[in-house]
DNA sequence: TATGAATGAGGATTCATTCAT
DNA sequence: CATGAATGAATCCTCATTCAT
């Protein structure tokens, strides 16, 4: 059924042009500030349209944190091709976060940096999705640190506190750093990062 | 004129009052979320009230930057009773920010911990307000990162990032760590900032 | 015109449909309440097929109304098949009333039962509508009513208030006494209803 | 405090006006077909003006059948100055009942006479408050009829069919000969509503 | 002819703001 | 000055209606 295919490709099509829009306006806005007629007007509709594809506000941003979500906790959950010790590990991690972040810089900013939990109401669908996925993303990137401790490169410690940590420092960097302006390769920058969670911002010590 | 500066002062008083409701009910809402009329009551005023003293809720939002900002800025300008050293001047703010933060904790994470220019439209009065407040902020942090750096404590680099990196360890810590289910004492939870700040997290080598 | 013809009967099987689902979803909903969208799904159609029977929806509950209306006019014009006194043949006219209200219960409680003077604006064509099939009902069921006065069996009067009067009745007891919980059968009910129509609830004076 | 005292008036009157203007507005087009903005208007005000008063259009409708329902369980619950005989007792209170349903012939004509359990949903709030306002009038008037029954006026059977039958009686009645179009008065109306809820349309028998 | 995506007007509801008291 | 009722613009959402396919 190729016209079924097509129907379908073309809902899907619609569908994702709300989802884009929502990443952008529930970032510059909030969840508040979003209206569903700009969401509608950015992803080229009318705002009665987004009716058919979203049963209300709550759900696009339900479907944002999904989609764009998604990409995340994937790339947490893959293994790299060859087997790395875990400094190279976390490197290759970090990179491609990284890189992922700069192309989803408003959605990394909003839900993947700041712990939803100290602003969305758990007990709604909404909240509960939004912990949700953060409480995956961070145990996911724990999972990846408690190796680290394992290896023994890493001092004993939570690995989900060495999560937030390394998260927290990325975004330190980046807000420093936004994309637009930066010269420095994705590389080189991720070494900075690493060099810093790993051995602080102190003059190493002579002896 | 004991008349008019009693006036005065009660005025000043009300205006506090209203800051402070607004403090409260914007950090733990959000800016659209709040409501001038929960404002109002939470400071023992009808809605109507509010108005004598500021011109719209942009403006209360204004003034509650400013004057919690203040706090934060002060903090960051105060000189400590006796010279210290880098590391110890740096314990000294730290533990002094930290005890800042956990009292206007949402306000923390919504002006101090996130670089509003992402998420403020800089062409608004208010979006410019909330920006000088972080660009003020990180570089009086900066002026104490520069003693670092001269010191030779830390690493030449750029100061800003450095204040940076250091307000994002602050929250990365802070969120895994909410002030209700802290056991530990702050003095030892800066200690653990700083302690990674400075040295990371990686195992020392051995040698 | 074979071929016109089946053309045309389908597309008098399609209307029907689009009525005989008006039908269904106008009763259980309301005017207000029913929605294109319903009406279509149920008549095995989608959403936009009906407009081209239909102009708007003002006009398929005005088919509605035309239709099954058409069935209760009808039934009031009918003879019985062989010459009976006043009574019965109200009592053959009460039995397949009730039956066909039965039938179209919604229909018969919206637009039988009550005067849609009270509660349509006669200036819109839907409401005149409404009207008029009320009034041609009353004014027919009135035509039996005069057979009665003629035959002196019911007192003189207003034929038309009879006609509302019985009509008041039917609901009266239908409304206590529903369908779907009712075990007498009909006989026995119109029986009741015939009763107390003629000689009221009144305990038969001795003498 | 003759100040606070005049608010509560008048914080009452207006709350009175909206509920006089949903009387209307509801009773004119159903409850799906009036909006609030209708009602607001009717009653002098603007549609936010409304919500003040009551939380959503549910709560007006359940006002609305709470004022004005209250009136006529009052009088159903009311008894004569004098003891009376059950005729007289029913006359007594159909000629105040047709008074008052006059006077709210709207109200009467959508919650009195027709049994909402048919079209309202009982499981909502406001269903479920318009059945009980329904039920609990039919057993206000079924306990006039038990009466008669003991009186052995009435023939021995279902007061609440009683009930039910004398209320559709009324409503046949009324709307055959509305108010505005009425030359007879309310008290000889009555008689003839009484006359034949006892003995029928039928011509007496003689003998 | 039928489909169903899209439109856009309309309705319930909220809330910043005003103003008579 | 403070109140709080009233306003009306803005927002979410629904649904009759249109139209390209």
């Amino acid at each position: 059924m190729p016209l079924n295919s097509r129907k379908q490709r073309e809902a899907e099509l619609a569908r994702t042009s709300f989802v884009e829009a929502g990443v952008q306006v529930f970032s510059k806005k909030g969840f508040h500030g979003a209206t569903m007629d700009e969401i509608a007007r950015l992803a080229g509709y009318s705002p009665g349209a987004i009716y058919r594809y979203f049963h209300s506000k709550d759900e696009v941003l339900m479907a944002v944190i999904e989609r764009i979500g998604e990409r995340f906790l994937e790339q947490v959950r893959e293994e790299p091709p060859v087997r790395l010790d875990f400094v190279d590990r976390l490197r290759w991690f970090a990179i491609r976060h990284t890189q992922l972040a700069d192309d989803h810089r408003d959605f990394f900013a909003t839900f993947v940096v700041n712990n939803p939990a100290v602003e969305w109401d758990r007990t709604t669908t909404l909240g509960a999705k939004a912990c949700q996925f953060f409480d995956d993303l961070v145990t996911g990137i724990a999972g990846l640190m408690a190796l680290g401790i394992e290896e023994g490169v890493l001092r004993p410690g939570d690995p989900k506190r060495y999560a937030r940590l390394f998260t927290s420092l990325m975004k330190g960097m980046a807000e420093g750093w936004p994309a637009d302006q930066r010269t420095t390769p994705v590389a080189e920058w991720v070494e900075q990062i690493i060099d810093i969670f790993f051995h602080g911002v102190a003059t190493p010590k002579e002896h």
